[in-house]
DNA sequence: TAAAAAACATACCTACTAGTATTTTTTATA
DNA sequence: TATAAAAAATACTAGTAGGTATGTTTTTTA
């Protein structure tokens, strides 16, 4: 195989195994050994590959986290339709479609925040251009409701896209709690009855 | 000294230093040398009182956190008064209460959730206990707005109750991402329109 | 096709981890 | 006040952590 593939394959198994691993047993708790052990590669290939951990967990951030929010929660506001609507289904439709596994460790990106969104100044950074991006992306959706006329004039789009931002990441934490998902189906009425009041 | 105050007293100290630690540094990563370094005591005495370091952990969860989030979450809203108005005041005044060092660590239920909510179910259950005495104060409380005529018949309180924890304990989280309390602000909006919705 | 460079492997180092075994100190009690 | 029991200190173990130094293999390029 051409060098650059190979050299470019293995550093995006590195980053996709220690999504996956970081996602079940937290970051700072999985060792570089772990890693490698399920990559089938050594030490050796990972220190040629990133400088160290943080320089990976920084990958995983702004690559493995931020898509995986941009496709399911941002990607979706950006379509036509109803506004209202479009939030309803994007949040309930996104929590639906989780698996077991991704309910029973909640949200990756949440669990990185949670973890170590104190720890150090890059992490936060990164961390926050997701969330960032995200309100972005609700408070187009809910300006656009305005203008429209789906969407009452005199809420705060800010506001309200903070709030639904937290209810998710909070439901998607203490959804870890339970073996069911009738905490899931009180929250996605919650919801509802939040949408009603912002709703024109 | 007596040997039980003594005793209690020592039990007392480690069981109060743990729970600093795990709120700064996380419960996984903060080491029983480390504890006991900071108690001044050293590892002996340590196993002496707890059998290991999940027994500790439980006793956190199950005493400190609970604890904290009865005082500040749970007897407010059993004060007599407006409904409303005891929940806007209750998770408005809750956040402004808080520390520059409380808000930079979030909740330390919220992190314990995501750290290890998904760990182990002794700690499972130990932090289910904290949500669900929480979500039945809340119930309690709209049920009784209901009767009272402050809340809407038709919403339901359960729903709206794991909406308001959600969205409290997302937002904890989010807010370890920002340096200024903007997002809290914005958060507090966001309650203010949730709750105009449920009012009668 | 030889040399250089990139990719990866092996062996190792120091620091730290939870937990144990054993000894010393303090307190209670007969 | 001697003895027992509880409390705490000390010394240790086996395993894991992130990271480095150095060697080997593979690929590129002149």
């Amino acid at each position: 195989m051409l060098q650059e593939q190979k050299s470019e394959f293995t550093k995006q198994t590195i980053l996709n195994e220690s999504f996956k691993l970081f996602y079940q047993n937290g970051f700072k708790t999985t060792s570089v050994d772990t890693i490698m052990k399920t990559t089938k590669l050594t030490k050796g290939a990972f220190y040629h590959h990133y400088k160290n951990k943080k320089e990976l967990g920084l990958a995983v951030i702004s690559l493995k986290l931020q898509e995986r929010v941009f496709k399911g929660m941002i990607e979706p506001l950006q379509q036509p339709g109803n506004v209202v609507d479009i939030l309803e289904n994007t949040f309930s439709e996104r929590l639906k479609s989780f698996s077991l596994h991704d309910k029973k460790h909640g949200c990756p990106t949440n669990n990185f925040i949670n973890e170590i969104g104190d720890f150090e100044t890059a992490y936060q950074m990164a961390l926050k251009q997701i969330i960032d991006n995200w309100r972005d992306a609700l408070i187009m959706l809910l300006e656009r409701g305005k203008i429209e006329g789906s969407i009452k004039q005199d809420i705060s789009s800010a506001s309200v896209a903070v709030y639904l931002i937290s209810a998710f990441e909070g439901v998607r934490g203490i959804r870890k709690l339970y073996d069911t998902d009738v905490i899931l189906d009180q929250y996605m009425s919650g919801l509802s009855i939040y949408l009603q009041q912002i709703k024109n």
